[in-house]
DNA sequence: AAAGTCATTCGTTATACTTAAAATAATGTA
DNA sequence: TACATTATTTTAAGTATAACGAATGACTTT
């Protein structure tokens, strides 16, 4: 099994982490992400939003990570996700933080 | 000549603002509008990317304008266009500035 | 009124999103 | 090993949305 791709934050714009904030379910992941400090399942990352579509979810994640917004992680059936809240910070200080508490 | 509608800031969710802002176009335009700190034209606000085209530009109005992040008031056969910004800083205390500092 | 300017809307085409269903991948169990 | 189960991705097809040229509207100037 091959590792998903990530793009190297400074490869990443601020386009592309609005765009991926730019929808309902994505930012709800986003906040589950945040308030859990640690990597969470697919099904632990959409907490709240369960009635979203299986598939429709996975292309959530998958939004999400091409934008540099989480990383994925597979580990035996399960793919861990985690906001990349370090790096983006290092990228856009300030930006992560005033995003998260309006959101 | 009819007004154009505008949202109550109230009824304008993160989500939509990470929507508009979510495209080069518009989020150009944004910028422009903020560093100009005064009312532009449209023709005046698309200042570097004065290639798009005219609908296209004219659609990036509009959805800058419904999302709430700008205003625009039609003064004879021009449109007026500024940031929302005093509106926006009290319903998102933070938000906009460091969406502009990064952008 | 005719022509010119600024901007929006319409209509067609291209692109993207949504999601059911099939596929893949890891793991457990008979 | 064969089969079942769980977790997620990919495919595929319908649907929705965006792009942009052409037509139109609203106003100004001559």
């Amino acid at each position: 099994m091959k590792p998903l791709p990530h793009p190297n934050v400074n490869d990443v714009g601020t386009t592309n982490i609005f765009y991926a904030l730019g929808d309902e379910s994505r930012l709800h992941i986003v906040k589950n992400l945040y308030q859990a400090a640690e990597p969470l399942t697919c099904i632990q990352a959409v907490e709240g939003i369960e009635n979203l579509p299986i598939s429709t979810r996975s292309n959530c994640f998958r939004v999400l990570r091409e934008s540099g917004l989480i990383r994925s992680e597979k580990q035996g059936r399960e793919c861990y996700n985690s906001l990349r809240l370090d790096e983006l910070n290092k990228r856009f200080p300030g930006l992560m933080e005033a995003v998260i508490k309006q959101a």
